[in-house]
DNA sequence: ACACATTGTTTCCATATTGTATACAATTTG
DNA sequence: CAAATTGTATACAATATGGAAACAATGTGT
C-alpha cells in the first residue's frame, strides 16, 4: 500500500470531512478509503478520526499529521517536477500577507487577476500591518513597505510609489502653507509608523538633504485613520501616492512643497528563505513585480 | 510499490555507490534494487543514474532528487514520530557552525560528547566567523557571538563569558598600566571584529558607564592572531574569559583594570525558525545549553 | 416515533503486484 | 585470462490490492 497515497486520501477525507465524499473525489471505493486510513492509523498506532459512524472528525493526533502530510505532498510533487523539468503550475493555496491599505487596493485585483490564469490555486489574504512571522502563520509571500533588514528572509522589490505631503485646503488657508522643511515643526504633522519614513520626513532641496522630525495631532499605525484626519483638516501628511492620489484628484487633499524631492516609498515582496522555492511563489512574485508598478502609477523598479 | 520506499532504495543506492552494497543494507536481493530505482526512473521519465555496468554515478537529475528526497523521508519520519509522540531519538546529520576559537575548544568537546549518546547520529562541523547563509549551507545550528537581530532565525542563549582586559606584563611594564577605560585611547588596542563588543568597549564603574572607542596596532576577523598578538606585547585586548583564560593562568597576559565591570559576552546558538523543530537540533540545543556553561566557567544563562 | 437513506466497515474474490531465486551478460581484479 | 562481482532479465510463488456486495450503525425527514 502506497503510503503517500495513503496520505493522500487522509487529506482528502479529512477535508471532505467524510469518506464517502472523499472516495468520490478521488474516484475509489468506499472500501478503500477505510483501508488507507486503518492502515496508517495502524503503521503509527495511533487514531487519526474520532469517527462515529455516522459524523468524523480529526483526533488531536490527526490535526497535526493533517498539517504535516499536506507539507509532505507538496514536497514530493515539487520535487518531482523539478527534477522531470515539467515547469508544474502553481496548485495549492498561496497565503498573502499585506497591510491593509495597499493589500485592499492593489494586491487584492492583482490576486484575483493572477488567480484566472491558475484553475488549480487558491489564496488566502491576511491583511494586516506590521511585522508578521511568516512561519508560524504560514506565509508564503508578506508585503513589506520600506527596507527590512532580515537576513534569513528575502525581499524583492516589486514597486515603488511616490510620497507625497499634502494637507486639506481648509488647513492651509488656516495656518498657512509651509514653503521649507523646517517650517513643518511649526505644523502638525499626523504620523503613520507604519509607512516609512514615519516621523522623520527626508528632503532633497536644491541646498541638499534635510530631515525633520516631525510631531502632530495624531498617530496610528494605519494608513485610513491617518488619511481620513487630514482630509478633515487635522494636519500635515506624508503618505503614499497610491493612497492619496484619489483625494489630491477630487481637490479633498492639496500636495505641498512640490519643489523638494522625496525619496520614493519601496515596496517590497518578502518570502521565507528555502532552498528551494515552490512554483507558486515564484509565479506570483513574477506577476506582481510586472503587474504592480504600472498600477500604481510608477514606474517598474 | 511503495514510492516512498522506492525513494529509500534510491537514497541508499546513491550513498553506497552501487546496488548490491546498497541491497545488502537494506537485506533486500539486487533484483528488488533494480526495480525500484526503474520504478522511480519510469515515473519521473528521468535517469537518475548513468550506470555502466560496472560503475555508477548521479545524473544531474539525480543529484537534486537525491537532495530532496532525503529531506522528504526525514520530514515523513519526524512527521510520524511526532505524531506518535515516539519521542524517537536524533538521527541523520547535524550541521553546526561555529566561530573558530569557541568551535575548536568547546563545541567540538561537546559534540564528541554529546555524539555519545545517539550512536544514528553524525556530525558536520563547519569552523567560521561571521554571518552564514544556514538555509543555503544547510546548516541546522550555528553559535553566535553577541546579539543577532535577525527576526526569522530564533536564538537561544547557550552561556555568558566574561570579558577581560588584558595585556602582557611586558608591554605593561613598557607602556604603565592602564587605570581608566579613558587610558586605553593611548593605548594600542587590538580589535577583533568578529566578537563583541568589537573596538566600542564599555566599562561600568563607580561613575556610571563608558564607552571608550578605541584603536590600536592590530584589527583581525578571528581572536586568535589578536591573542597572539597581545601575548607577544602588541597591545591590550577585550577577549572572553575561555580564549584567554589559559594565558592568565600561565602569566602570559595580565588582567587589567579588574575594578570595572564589563557586561559578558552572550553566546547564542541560531537557529532557522521553522514550525517543527526537528529532533536532532532540539536535543543538542538542550544539551549544548546544559554543557557549555559549566565548561566555559561561568553560570548558565 | 419510525422507516429510510446514507455512512463506515467487513467479507469475498479475481487480479495485479511484489519479492526471491535463478540465469545471464558485462566488466573489473588478481 | 580466469574468477568474482555487478546490473539486469525471467519465472514463479506469495502476497497485496481494489471493487462489489452485504452488513451494521447512525442521523434525517415525515
Amino acid at each position: 500500500m502506497d503510503k503517500l497515497t495513503s496520505m493522500n486520501v487522509f487529506v482528502r477525507v479529512a477535508k471532505a470531512g467524510s469518506f464517502a465524499g472523499a472516495a468520490k473525489d478521488l474516484d475509489i471505493s468506499r472500501a478503500m478509503a477505510t483501508k488507507h486510513i486503518m492502515q496508517l492509523e495502524n503503521e503509527l498506532n495511533t487514531r487519526l478520526f474520532n469517527r462515529t459512524t455516522r459524523s468524523l472528525s480529526l483526533t488531536e493526533a490527526g490535526e497535526e499529521y493533517l498539517d504535516r502530510c499536506q507539507q509532505v505532498l507538496l514536497d514530493v510533487e515539487e520535487m518531482e517536477s523539478a527534477v522531470t523539468k515539467l515547469q508544474t503550475e502553481p496548485r495549492g493555496t498561496l497565503k498573502i500577507c499585506a497591510p491593509p491599505v495597499i493589500g485592499a487596493t492593489h494586491i487584492s485585483p492583482a490576486m484575483t487577476e493572477y488567480l484566472k490564469s491558475y484553475p488549480d490555486l487558491s489564496v488566502e489574504m491576511v491583511l494586516k500591518g506590521g511585522q508578521v512571522d511568516l512561519i508560524d502563520e504560514g506565509v508564503d509571500i508578506a508585503i513589506y513597505l520600506g527596507h527590512l533588514n532580515d537576513t534569513s528572509l528575502v525581499a524583492r522589490k516589486i514597486a515603488t510609489s511616490s510620497l507625497v505631503v499634502c494637507a486639506s485646503p481648509e488647513y492651509l488657508k488656516l495656518h498657512g502653507t509651509p514653503q521649507d522643511p523646517e517650517d513643518l515643526i511649526e505644523h502638525s504633522c499626523l504620523i503613520n509608523w507604519a509607512i516609512p519614513p514615519r516621523n522623520k520626513w527626508r528632503f532633497k532641496g536644491i541646498l541638499g538633504e534635510r530631515t525633520v522630525t516631525v510631531t502632530g495631532r495624531m498617530q496610528a499605525n494605519m494608513a485610513d485613520p491617518i488619511r481620513n484626519a487630514a482630509v478633515n483638516g487635522l494636519g500635515v501628511i506624508m503618505l503614499p501616492h497610491y493612497i492619496v492620489g484619489r483625494d489630491i484628484e477630487m481637490g479633498r487633499l492639496q500636495v505641498i512643497m512640490e519643489q523638494y524631492g522625496i525619496a520614493p516609498l519601496e515596496i517590497y515582496a518578502v518570502y521565507p528563505h528555502r532552498k528551494y522555492l515552490s512554483a507558486k511563489v515564484r509565479s506570483f512574485l513574477d506577476f506582481i513585480q510586472a503587474w504592480l508598478p504600472h498600477r500604481i502609477g510608477m514606474n517598474p523598479p
